[in-house]
DNA sequence: TTGTACGCGTTATCAT
DNA sequence: ATGATAACGCGTACAA
């Protein structure tokens, strides 16, 4: 690690070619399938092996320059990076970008609408191909201008126009699932702590819980339900609301994890026992949590890593068409629609069926 | 987002030279600050305002090219961006790269031995200026040959000839911090629930307790510390070692905030309440958890983001070593020493005096 | 003080 | 079936 750079292997095509006793056009040719040009099959094998031997890798920025597509993309990430959940979606971005040979370029940004213009401008100049624009939470967000100018997909939040790809969770299915598997175990009276902001998250699992009430033919009870912040403490006042009352819930279906893991602190001080006494079904899956609780916590997974794979592949179709065999040749270029990926539950132990009404209360 | 290509912006170092009346030569000579050419302050001036006002900036890919360096840095972390740590040392380097107009590359990679060559392969053919390798915990490591041949910094981990340059936490500091805040609160009884692995983070917390037990002129005892599987299921056991019994412990040192969650259902269930009957410190501070048990917890801070930032810059002035000014201009190449960063102290609400001994019990 | 021309390593065009 | 060479956009040695 010194001032005397180590000679890097410095293995560039003229090497390949002078090696195998042919052109570089002719390893150009060969080494990027280029359909026109034929080489015999001898000729072909033997620059293919040479090359192999001598590790020969084109030169990327050489290669940009002369392609100008720089075959990176730029993750541009609201304040994403210091959330536990970012890592999921930065690593399903990266193993997809591998897989078609990108590289993801990472960008932090604030919420600042002057850093985001600054920020975008860089990622610009950087000429990535393409941007991946991930929010810290899902919701409804104005496309910086300038990202107008290249192809952009959005993660966890969707254009207020609709005209840009975007991917998010479903969260009202996840909610459906997660109450669903209250109502399976026998709960027929099930109570909701949920967040106070009105964003997506808010509306979607509330949309999900009445639904698998109304499914299961049983009544929508708006004092079941109580708003708080969506933090621990939020969770645990919320809770105190909804429990602390002769006809209390034996179902309790909580916005997020942190809100559930106040839920548990309120269920301990009421004397309830988990899940004999409570049945509690969280959302978020963060692991910490759900399985640092006792009993382990029965909880949504937010699908993260699938929402950072869908939006690169969307994204690098966007980029450049793939030739899909097979399909119809409609002449009308494939707009990609925007995915709303499911959220699966994760089954812990949390969830029991409540005791029958006339079983005998334990305290 | 069509295939018609939006005319993305092309304003090339050309157009600023015709626009502003001069030659390529000049505007790259003033916009680059070359010492050698000089140019009339008013053409000087000239050439950066039109530069500006076509907001023409160098094409990376063309001026890496001809100058053999990339001005991207390689991050290279094993399996750490599903970690809750790890965003705070993306970003902190992240941060860190942007300052001196670097980008950072991210590459997961596995602890697979042959996943860790092909992703260096891969990083390296994208000719990175240097590179990060980031471990998922604090540990020592043989660095990839690969990585031999570019600067390369290692964090959160040691290499075990010590060649290279890294920047670990100071674990024994930070537990030394952890228990002196129990003994200055009074504290002379205290426990301490450890990792059963043999890791670094194992040996200088435990050399952390005991020189602030020593320097306390406090004993240490060795049925007073337990070692368990460091999640927290482990930390309930080890807690219910520890605490189960007569002369059990005032204060509580936990080696990880996981392990502090299942020290706090120990001792809710041993009827021990938060701080009034028992102190407890955490340590690594992961918010989740700190901010949701109740009471919140003290615990002790792992410097992620420092850690990426210093990384950062040791890495950047390995690769173009800075005419530091004012330093003596000794000789020899200023080899950067590797660091050690501070884990701080956070306080919450998990730290109070003990009850004085003849004050009556409570229950 | 400024301009011309070459080279960085590839890929693409056009001869042969 | 293969090879010579221009071009990608910039930085800079050298000439003017």
């Amino acid at each position: 690690m010194q001032g005397e750079t180590v000679a890097r292997k410095a293995v560039g095509i003229k090497d390949v070619a002078r090696e195998a006793g042919v052109s570089v056009t002719t390893v150009s040719h060969i080494l990027n399938d280029v359909e026109s040009a034929r080489a015999s099959d001898e000729t072909r094998e033997r620059v293919k092996s040479t090359a192999e031997r001598l590790g020969y890798g084109a030169n990327r920025i050489a290669r940009s320059l002369r392609r100008q597509q720089s075959e990176m993309i730029g993750l541009l990430s609201e304040e994403i990076a210091t959330t536990p959940h970012a890592g999921r979606i930065i690593l399903g971005a990266q193993e997809a970008a591998r897989k078609r040979g990108l590289t993801l370029m990472l960008i932090n940004t604030s919420r600042d609408e002057f850093d985001i213009q600054r920020d975008t401008d860089a990622l610009l100049r950087q000429q990535v191909d393409g941007v991946l624009y991930a929010t810290m939470y899902h919701r409804e967000i104005d496309l910086p201008r300038l990202l107008r100018s290249v192809p952009t997909v959005l993660i966890d939040s969707t254009s207020r126009d609709g005209s840009i790809p975007s991917v998010v969770p479903d969260e009202e299915g996840g909610a459906y699932v997660a109450v669903n598997e209250l109502i399976e175990h026998g709960h027929r009276r099930i109570g909701f702590i949920t967040n106070s902001d009105d964003v997506p998250a808010t509306r979607g699992r509330l949309a999900g819980y009445r639904r698998a009430l109304g499914d299961a033919g049983l009544e929508f009870e708006s004092r079941l339900v109580v708003s708080e912040q969506s933090e621990t403490p939020g969770g645990y006042k919320a809770a105190v609301a909804v429990l602390d009352r002769v006809d209390r819930p034996t179902g309790l279906f909580c916005y997020n994890d942190r809100m559930a893991m106040g839920a548990y602190r309120a269920a301990a001080e009421l004397g309830l026992r988990i899940p004999a006494d409570l049945s509690i079904v969280g959302f978020d899956n963060q692991e910490l949590i759900a399985e640092g609780l006792y009993p382990a916590l029965t909880t949504v997974a937010l699908p993260h890593y699938e929402m950072g794979e869908w939006a690169l592949g969307a994204l690098a179709d966007l980029i450049q068409p793939e030739a899909v065999i097979g399909t119809a040749p409609s002449s009308a270029d494939p707009v990609y629609e925007s995915a709303v990926l499911p959220c699966p539950l994760v089954r812990r132990h949390s969830v029991a069926a409540p005791r029958s009404e006339g079983e005998p209360a334990h305290d």
